[in-house]
DNA sequence: TTGTAAGCGTTATCAG
DNA sequence: CTGATAACGCTTACAA
């Protein structure tokens, strides 16, 4: 509103309109004590009437409160983070919020501009799904003093933040065994780059278990965009037959497809010639061609979990920080398999 | 920011710490002119040491334009609208602005609201892929007298408004020819109901192709969730199998998955009984078991295209609306074939 | 119960 | 080229 054109109906306009004074308004308007029940409804009506709406701008100037939530998401592109940002602002928008969606893309500085951006904006809190460690994110909650909540990150991070997270070390544990006990000997875990991992805890649960069963892990690394998916899996599938991993597990059905492109492109069949196990259960994943075996996660309920403990603490600044671990299910379909017995 | 704890910088503080007025500061922090070259540089650093942040709550009260533009979409959970979402992030976030992107999940009082809700942010523009006919969009843009664009709906709308939109009637066609052409006669449409039907076009062009074909049109209604979609095609689907559709053209390849998924619930086999044409071609359609026959539109173009529309006007309202059309392109995988021989 | 006035951080107008 | 000063719309002491 304000400015141009569209002729913005503020409160002295009501108060002029009734013959009272703007405190008077604003008293009745927020249902505060201090002014009749029946000035009350007649404020209330003209400023319906009159077709009213609070300008949050100067509310924000005033109150230092907003409103607005931040949701940072390091990459809008996967599926995942669909459901999450409904979830949240679902919630959002439940408890009288709006959210500020927005996408760092991976990029590290892209990131820090739109922390800063958001901190400009006098958001309220903010959700962040971080690139890497997420120490950005308790900066950001040290510096402003405003409470953050983290989405699937490293657990050691975190601090003071609360997190909603999905148990990742135990379905890539899960998976892992699954493939053990089809026979598998080759399996490999891709992942992100160190520095841009959410989750070093995969690939340590990973390396552990295979070192347990005297296998050496293969861990392969790559962005996690579907193209540099697609080029890192085709790589390691080009390799020969009794060298190549046999079973790949995925941190995501995101790259899960990209795991079917690769095999498909260089002319291997998933399962027979690779397993393929993903991760979140995307709503597609049953009707690939195979159905993908993968852990299924409340990817909504990710998105609700962080906005609730995000406006919780916001209320209550007292409020303890949570510690949530959405709850997930393994699930197999026909992406698996007994390895192929080439060697 | 702002109030509690976060000890904001203000352009005050900046004033003082150099002994200079904060009308110089404003000035030399926006590079206008009206202050020497040598004391803006002395601003610009000292800005940057105590960490300044402009605060854009003052800036929008003041200047009554507030750097954020809306995006209001009718269906976060359907992929489609992902890539766009993720185009206007990021062209927004290149020229400069904020998005506030949020759903009205096809319920017509919550569009409402979250209208009011952006409205009293003081967005400088909006973007909407409304609910219904996108009448509200125009209404929006009448009574704020700000630019708004619609995504994919109606046509004859718009009216003022510049619409960005893929060619769904077109698609509709193409796809229509494709079946008759395989020798399909009993073809069945799916469709959202009439009120929240954002392309009625699609049915037209549909029904008015069958009907010169002699061959009665089936329009198959549901509310576009995944779960409805189920519901809708398992019942045609329970027909009897001289009466009931042997292929469905859809709005969107997450419909088509529910296709899918009706057709397993049935016992009918894709495309053996049932031929299925999507359209968007998300990312999956070509992993999908049959791979999916669909329409390939660039869907990040779709949201830098609104968002760059939505800029252009802002920065200069004389800007005349534009129509853009989206390209998109067909094509065939697995999930059409000729029609069963039951007859 | 109601009105008055100050002030949030910024920009813009207008003197110096 | 620079510095007071008012104003944006709202909330909140405090005074009537």
């Amino acid at each position: 509103m304000a400015r141009p054109g569209g002729t913005s109906v503020t409160m002295r306009d009501i108060a002029a309109s009734l013959g009272i004074s703007v405190s008077a308004v604003s008293l009745a308007l927020r249902e505060r004590p201090g002014v009749g029940e029946e000035l009350r409804r007649t404020v209330l009506e003209t400023a319906k009437r009159l077709g009213y709406v609070p300008d949050r701008a100067a509310v924000t100037l005033r109150t230092g409160r907003s409103g607005v939530v931040g949701l940072l998401i390091r990459n809008l592109r996967n599926p995942f983070f669909l459901d999450v940002v409904e979830g949240f602002d679902f919630e959002c928008a439940r408890r009288g919020y709006q959210a500020m969606i927005t996408s760092s893309r991976y990029e590290v500085p892209h990131e820090k501009e739109l922390l800063e951006a958001l901190t400009s904006r006098a958001i309220d809190g903010l959700a962040m799904a971080p690139i890497g460690s997420g120490r950005a994110a308790g900066a950001w909650a040290r510096q402003t003093g405003k409470p953050a909540v983290v989405i699937n990150c490293s657990r050691q991070v975190a601090g003071e933040l609360s997190a909603v997270r999905v148990d990742a070390a135990a379905a890539v544990r899960t998976g892992t065994h699954h493939l053990l006990a089809l026979g598998h000997r080759r399996i490999g875990l891709v992942t992100a780059p160190p520095r841009t991992s959410p989750d070093p805890e995969r690939v340590t649960a990973f390396t552990e278990l295979m070192t347990d069963h005297g296998l050496s892990p293969t861990v392969i690394t790559t962005a996690l965009s579907d193209v540099a998916a697609v080029d890192a899996l085709t790589a390691e599938l080009a390799r020969p037959a009794d060298q190549r991993v046999t079973a790949v597990l995925t941190n995501g059905d995101f790259i899960a497809h990209a795991a079917y492109q690769a095999a498909r492109s260089v002319g291997l069949r998933v399962p027979r010639d690779l397993s393929v196990i993903g991760h979140d259960d995307l709503p597609t994943s049953a009707l690939l061609d195979p159905p993908l075996t993968t852990f299924r996660v409340d990817r909504v309920a990710i998105g609700t979990a962080a906005a609730s403990a995000l406006i919780d603490r916001i209320e209550a600044p007292s409020h303890s920080r949570l510690r949530i671990v959405v709850p997930g299910e393994f699930v197999v379909r026909g992406s698996t398999a007994v390895p192929p017995v080439t060697e």
